[in-house]
DNA sequence: TGTTCTCTGTTTTTT
DNA sequence: ACAGAGAACA
């Protein structure tokens, strides 16, 4: 296939080229529909990838553009590669071609390269990861005088992070957000900030894009160049996009107007890191004359799991709205299960695990999906006592770890001796002598005559100011990293990689640590002198690095999968579990109580991701009893669970896990009917005999008659207890009520202090 | 400079 | 419960 000159088909022609013929109606018209504004409305497993893809492919075929005329952008450097190796397999090498593929930051960076001078920067500029950024804040609030301990390096980097993921430099902000920060020094800390960064000629993730938006703003003929060279545009994944973003696809789409933006507004999961769902909600007014299209036919899970997900989505307020389906048959139902406790709740996950895989599953068709990663351990240690084969996708990035860091800073050094991020975090790792005293005499040099830090401790050497172990020490080290920029120039960047830890005694020094993370800690030392040699050059591997967070993934053949919502997105699995499904885990009570009704819909739509990764099983469950932080709590079924339509779902929860066992019902007279009906079911011989062999009851239990519509295993209504009383709990003893919610009591305990409880855990005393 | 202690903040984290 | 940071102390 070619893609360079004219079309290669008719007009005809083109509506019936072979790839188009897979397609189902809306997605030939996403593809079909090249001109003006798009939005792709794209519910979960509906082919999406394969509709952008093709659109792409497309593109190219019939002439339209040439594969450098074409922006596409996604979030994840997974995502881009993706796209990357799909199209490769529709329109061959000319995927080469296609420079302007990428994330938003990767080619913000590109962009800026071109034109740092017009943002006051050298276009060998680093760029900072989210530790230097921090710690650079914590600088700049040190510089300021102002108490530390109140207010943070991190906590000033999320607000500056947060003004630059809504576009705003320093001079932009609101007056009135000044005082979100140290008393309203905060709009002059991001100035300093900034300051700091010109100095050190180094952007943040934020202002790889906040910098092009001032390019853009302050250059029309920059501005105009990339409108006319991108003829087309292709967002994915836009329910995702920040402010900042938004602004600079909008800028960039103003001439040719053909922005396709995919997305699904359902799945938007990351506001709290400065996403706008408003952003896809908002599209049709932004972009006048834009074409929807819904892709809603859904290829991947049973009638069952998609009911489950619709139901549960419709109690969010705000969206754009779609409608699920699909031809496939019925499956089983999703399954909801309350257990006694976390591990019991770990403990039969596991041996459903086992038990599909006697069935000839194999365990990476299966993950386990959690909301916090705190909850994975549970699951972990099972996995470990069982012997199951398992996979956690996360947890600490490659590239984040203390050891990669650190090799990382050694190489940045010799690169760019005026990198002070990277000096002051080797200089004395491992010990020189060279401890605070010396390293305060070379910041103030530093200070004082703006200059970096190696520069400073050059002049340092000069004066007197050291004392002579340091000064020693000192020399030793400036000539070191001198002789390894010399020898840069002519070994390879792994070479140099594996030389300079040695000769810097970084590896000798984890050597001699008793530490028992140092195998793994050495390991990881070699992976990252392997990955460096896949590059020839050391500016190409660390600006690599810089977007790229992660080691290139294995695969994952042979074990269950192991991860957060948030990591689950865009995948799918035959069999997925999702365990944990209680008040304050999920929905997460701090994102609630920091954005309320925005972070409940938020969380809404996790629960949605979960559940629709699912192909043939979705298996819900909760546990009356959790440890979180140590400390034994209790916990009521996530209100979730009662939004699942009851029609999709089938129940099974133990008995006694909510104060129902026989004598408890007697004594509980403002159960209402559905509890009783539950209470009842269990209290049967059957279920106390399938209990006792362990095994499952015969049949599943009937669905709860109380409500009309949705599941309920919880109990709402009045309390029995009131204000003042006091009760005695198994757990925790005697106290006394202070407070009253529903089935919520605030109980001041004797012996444990004040908890939440929820009224049948406790009796009266 | 190294060790031990106390305090604090513990959701998610594509770049 | 627990890790990481910072302070106190040897």
């Amino acid at each position: 296939m070619a893609a360079a000159g004219p079309s290669l088909f008719s007009e005809n022609e083109e509506e019936t080229a072979p790839y188009l013929k897979t397609l189902n109606e809306e997605q030939r018209k996403a593809v079909l529909t090249t001109e003006g504004p798009v939005l792709m409305l794209a519910g979960a497993g509906t082919g999406k990838t394969r509709a952008l893809t093709t659109r792409l492919a497309h593109l190219l075929n019939t002439g339209r553009a040439q594969p450098w005329q074409i922006l596409a952008v996604t979030f994840t450097n997974k995502a881009a590669r993706e796209m990357k190796d799909r199209i490769a397999a529709l329109v061959g090498d000319h995927v080469e071609g296609m420079k302007w593929l990428g994330t938003f930051h990767s080619i913000g960076a590109q962009i800026l390269r071109r034109h740092a001078e017009l943002a006051g920067l050298k276009s060998s500029f680093t760029i900072l990861d989210a530790d230097d950024q921090t710690r650079l804040a914590k600088q700049v609030i040190e510089a300021a005088n102002i108490d530390e301990k109140r207010w943070t390096g991190r906590g000033l980097a999320m607000v500056i992070d947060g003004w630059k993921n809504r576009g705003l430099t320093p001079d932009k902000v609101p007056a009135n957000e000044a005082y979100h920060f140290a008393d309203g020094k905060g709009i002059d800390l991001y100035k300093a900030y900034q300051a700091r960064l010109t100095t050190l000629n180094a952007v943040d993730f934020g202002d790889l894009l906040v910098h092009n938006l001032t390019i853009f703003q302050n250059n029309a003929d920059v501005l105009e160049e990339y409108q006319r060279r991108f003829r087309y545009m292709l967002v994915d994944e836009y329910q995702d996009t920040n402010v900042a973003q938004y602004l600079w696809l909008r800028l960039l789409a103003q001439k040719h107007k053909n922005i396709c933006c995919v997305g699904d507004d359902d799945q938007s999961i990351y506001g709290w890191r400065g996403a706008e769902v408003e952003n896809i909600l908002r599209f049709e007014k932004d972009f006048p004359g834009a074409e929807v299209i819904r892709l809603e036919r859904n290829y991947r899970s049973t009638p069952s799991i998609l009911g489950a997900a619709s139901g549960l989505i419709e109690a969010n307020k705000e969206r754009l709205g779609k409608t699920l389906w699909t031809d496939a048959e019925d499956g089983e139902k999703v399954k909801v299960r309350g257990v006694w406790d976390g591990e019991e709740e770990a403990r039969l996950i596991c041996d459903d695990i086992e038990s599909e895989q006697s069935k000839g599953r194999a365990l990476s068709d299966m993950a386990v999906l959690v909301r916090a990663s705190f909850q994975m351990r549970a699951f972990e240690e099972r996995f470990n006592t069982l012997g199951l084969a398992y996979r956690v996708v996360g947890g600490p990035r490659f590239y984040e770890r203390e050891e990669s860091r650190d090799a990382l800073s050694y190489l940045r050094l010799i690169r760019s001796s005026d990198d002070d991020l990277a000096f002051d975090r080797i200089v004395n790792k491992p010990k020189r002598g060279l401890g605070d005293k010396a390293l305060q005499v070379l910041h103030k040099i530093a200070r004082a005559q703006g200059v970096p830090l190696m520069a400073a401790a050059r002049i340092a050497l000069e004066s007197d100011d050291l004392h002579a172990a340091a000064r020693r020490s000192l020399v030793n080290f400036v000539d070191t990293v001198d002789r390894w920029a010399r020898d840069a120039k002519d070994m390879t960047p792994a070479d140099l990689a594996e030389l300079v830890l040695e000769e810097s005694g970084y590896i000798e020094m984890w050597k001699n640590s008793k530490s028992p993370q140092v195998p793994g800690k050495l390991d990881n030392l070699k992976e990252l002198i392997q990955a460096v040699s896949e590059f020839d050059t050391l500016e190409g591997y660390l600006d690599h690095v810089a977007l790229v967070s992660e080691l290139s993934e294995d695969t994952g053949d042979g074990q269950i999968w192991l991860m957060t919502l948030h990591a689950a997105k865009g995948l799918e699995f035959p069999v997925v579990f999702l365990p944990g499904w209680e008040e304050e885990i999920f929905p997460s009570k701090r994102s609630l109580d920091e954005k309320g009704n925005a972070a409940l819909e938020e969380e809404r739509r996790l629960a949605y991701v979960g559940v629709t990764r699912a192909e043939e099983s979705c298996r819900i469950s909760f546990a009356a009893n959790r440890q979180i932080y140590g400390r034994w709590q209790t916990a009521i079924p996530s209100r979730f669970v009662d939004e699942l339509p009851e029609e999709h779902v089938d129940v099974v929860s133990e008995p006694g896990l909510y104060g129902n066992s026989a004598s408890d019902l007697a004594s509980h007279s403002s159960f209402d009917g559905a509890k009783l009906r539950e209470d009842a079911y269990y209290d049967n011989p059957g279920w106390r005999r399938a209990r006792a062999s362990g095994a499952r009851p015969a049949s599943s239990p009937p669905l709860l008659e109380g409500r009309a519509k949705t599941v309920s295993v919880s109990a709402p209504g009045a309390s029995k207890f009131s204000k003042g009383q006091r009760v005695f709990h198994q757990k925790f003893g005697y106290g006394k009520i202070q407070s009253i919610e529903g089935q919520k009591l605030t109980v001041e305990f004797e012996h444990s202090g004040p908890k939440k409880v929820i009224d049948t855990f406790v009796e009266a005393a």
